[in-house]
DNA sequence: CATGAATGAGAGTTCATTCAT
DNA sequence: GATGAATGAACTCTCATTCAT
């Protein structure tokens, strides 16, 4: 594939997630794509034989964006406390997403393919709540934390960004109401 | 309507769940009704008019009866922490239930009206709150809890719960995870 | 069939003539009848079989009274000019006639039945070509009309009332058209 | 929309228009179309979405052909005498074609439209009355005709085209009667 | 590579008509 | 007589997918 069609088909990629961001992915049609991208039905069909084809390239995408931040970030030497309010910033920011988010398709996505094993949220939510995990038990570690129970603080804490982000998508959240929470998880982590 | 037509609706509805509950909502097609019950196309169309009345209906009863068992739990004259235990035991069994499970299909139908106010989801999560605020406050009262800022922890376990429910229908959840959350937020309650 | 299944029977035609001249013919459906009478599917169908039915019935009736009213009118002993004012005033009713109109209803049956030879219109048009004919013979033979070709002369004056007719259910008709017609029309006979 | 197209979108039309001619509007269905030119259900919904956007067209490009016809008979020198009996001959073909004649269809799709304001019809009744009115006003100058109400004497003749259109369509209508009335009508204008 | 016409399966919906009660 | 539930045929419309150009 030439330098013009990863052109193109990052050009489709983009204008894809803007649909999907907008309609989920059961509502998505082929023909929203193309007319979207005023291509022709079948110049659409060179590059992606399906919108699931088409979701799952953009979720490749967007994951290996989020392991190199989160790698960088990790490697900087803040202290524990510093990193899990970093962590929990970019999740707000998830949360809040107005544009381009594709967590509505996503969750639609994973509906259908409920029974399969090899889950992208899986793996999010595993590398996710195992992140936290280290950071809490490296803050108490250092003094800056105390905690019992670091794996169950930890799947808490990804448990309640959960429940906030599917809230968003569809009874919606403020964003005080996620301060709040964000707020509520480091006071109950942090040694007063 | 008569009395046989009412059991013929009723029939329908059930029959509507456990298709609901298999292939969430947007899959679900009047003709996949019309077939599980093994009556006419048109026969569906005289007691609803689409999928979404369905649902709709159903939800409505299942809301019904939640209300009934809430009611008559709360009058009870048991401690908050048994309450509130009783209370996670019902949100447990909504969490892992496998059979007729609606959760599905009313995260997708929430995805379709996302932009409307009138939501159930919004209702039930509030509601919800509401409860579990009321009983950490009772709790308080009597001795039995310690919890600075009863709002925010009310908050916290329904997002909890949330975040279960979704992960339960998305990468899913065994018993166990589930238990030790419950335990994990009790514990973050009850004074040592 | 007893007394109250006349009754019920002439209140179906009733309701039915209500909606013909709202919808037309084709438009309407049993369903409509059986809605609008608040009787249940079977019922209509114990008096009538189909809008066929129910339109024919209605035009049997308007016929007859049709057929009284002019020969009422034509035995009484008034002038050609008189008698052909009136049968005019009676056109110019129907024309202009809202309420309970069947024209348009009628002119759909009719295409409908196009190429059978039964017609109903067929008859109404030879029936009132010839009575406007022997009002023109009379009124020359009483020195009140003057003209050469009797015969053309009705069927001139009954296709101009033909196309207002048609074209007050199509593009509408103002009373002052129909008016200024008719007395073209009688202008046309009366020698000056 | 290539030349292959616009040829294949013409074929679909002229295919319309004799399925308009046999069975007038309401009854035309979609699906008649598709098996009348032998392409698929999707194909015809590629060219027109509906059999009004379909009849519409056909109404157009006949409007299209008349205003060339009559533009160009006007322009002739011919005596207003002539212009006119060109005319009436017209008009004459038009009620009596018996092949691919859009009149039914016509009349019921107004029905259909009957409250709306921009009727074909109209437009086409109204030219149909200038055009006759000026042809009166100039055979008056030019000393063949004698009228005394030109206006009333045009909507008289539309009428009486219009009558004999609608019986054509409905109860029939015989050439000499057609012949008979245009004699009539043209015996009423010339000065003998 | 790219186009867009063409196909046909399938979902939604409405009614005429029947029939057990 | 009267009811209204039930059936199934018929129609509308939309897309995923293919394929000749």
């Amino acid at each position: 594939m030439g330098e013009k069609s990863l052109q193109k088909k990052q050009y489709i990629l983009e204008t894809a997630r803007k649909i999907f961001s907008e309609k989920g992915y059961k509502n998505v049609t082929m023909k929203d794509i193309v007319e979207a991208c005023d291509i022709s039905r079948g110049g659409l069909y060179l590059y992606f034989g399906s919108t699931k084809e088409l979701l799952l390239e953009l979720l490749q995408q967007e994951s290996d964006e989020t392991d190199d931040t989160l790698t960088r970030r990790i490697t900087e030497e803040d202290s524990a406390a510093d990193i899990l309010t970093l962590f929990l910033k970019e999740q707000k920011k998830e949360i809040l997403q107005k544009k381009n988010n594709l967590a509505m398709a996503v969750y639609e996505y994973s509906f259908e393919e409920r029974d399969k094993k090899n889950s992208i949220l899986r793996k999010q939510f595993d590398a996710g709540t195992k992140i936290v995990e280290k950071l809490i038990e490296s803050g108490i570690a250092s003094g800056e934390f105390y905690c019992e129970n670091p794996r169950g603080a930890a799947e808490n804490i990804m448990y309640v960004l959960e429940g906030m982000k599917i809230n968003s998508q569809t009874i919606g959240i403020t964003e005080s109401m996620v301060d709040e929470q964000l707020l509520y998880i480091m006071q109950g982590l942090i040694i007063e």
